[in-house]
DNA sequence: TTCATGTAAATGCATAAGTCATATAGTGGC
DNA sequence: GCCACTATATGACTTATGCATTTACATGAA
């Protein structure tokens, strides 16, 4: 069984009306693809912070800091940076090791509206889905 | 600006608070990674019926017909197949290019279930995204 | 001094998923 | 024959993600 199945509470015929198990998944944990970019736009508007803090912050949004990928993250925030919608600066004052601290520039906060819209309907798409499911799953047993 | 983008109502920068435009996108509608997924199979689950119908019938769903992509969801449908949670069979009689009719097998139905609950959880972390997003966004302009 | 541990950022490689274009083929109307 | 509609499928390419690994500084313990 792959793990991050596991992780993401989806364990394929395990959720809901239980049944078999141990079926390989391919579900991604059901996550809205590139979910976290605006996570981190999100968490940035508080306030500028570096990678590794928004890395346990991102718990928050259902990110399970244990699995976590670092390597996504990062990548994430240098496309974000790269395209205009962040900015960084170094930061060498604080001790450990230098670390990176982002802020969000206007575009990305447009970008975040954005986002809000499309995941505000993408909830109504998927109540829907999830509707028309409830209406019929019973019946087909 | 990228076609699926406007179709998805997203359009970078011109959601909510207006601003810039033209950006190039890349949330991919925010669609849930996979979500043609359950939608097939709770289609296949009202009757057995062929790809050229389901593509139709995933309007339901939010798919533009305009603009909907014919390959991913017939290799989506193999790919199901393959997997054991559909079965499928040609349809010779009924006039026209022979259709494969396919229809949800057990293990299938077991896969929807488990997909409503990703999808159930998936629901209540975006809800929570917005929630975040509402009680921040005012304050940050 | 050396070594382990925690902090911090990043790259490399492989696969999966999605996009776009194109191919194949039957059937019926003109 | 030629065209439009129905129906299924493949090929090439891009992007997103997953997983492993690398680099580097700092601090405290041995």
């Amino acid at each position: 069984m792959c793990s991050h199945h596991v992780a993401a509470g989806c364990r394929r015929g395990d959720a809901g009306a239980g049944g078999s198990e141990g079926a390989t998944c391919g579900c991604g944990g059901g996550r809205m693809k590139r979910f976290l970019e605006p996570c981190l736009l999100l968490l940035l508007l508080r306030g500028q912070a570096h990678g590794y803090e928004l890395l346990r912050q991102l718990q928050e949004f259902g990110f399970d800091p244990d699995q976590q990928d670092p390597g996504l993250m990062y990548r994430t925030l240098r496309r974000l940076e790269r395209d205009g919608y962040l900015t960084s600066s170094w930061d060498t004052e604080s001790g450990g090791p230098a670390r990176r601290l982002y802020e969000v520039t206007l575009e990305g906060k447009d970008l975040l509206h954005a986002w809000a819209g499309v995941i505000q309907r993408n909830v109504q798409t998927l109540q829907a889905f999830l509707r028309s499911y409830r209406g019929q799953a019973g019946d087909a047993e």
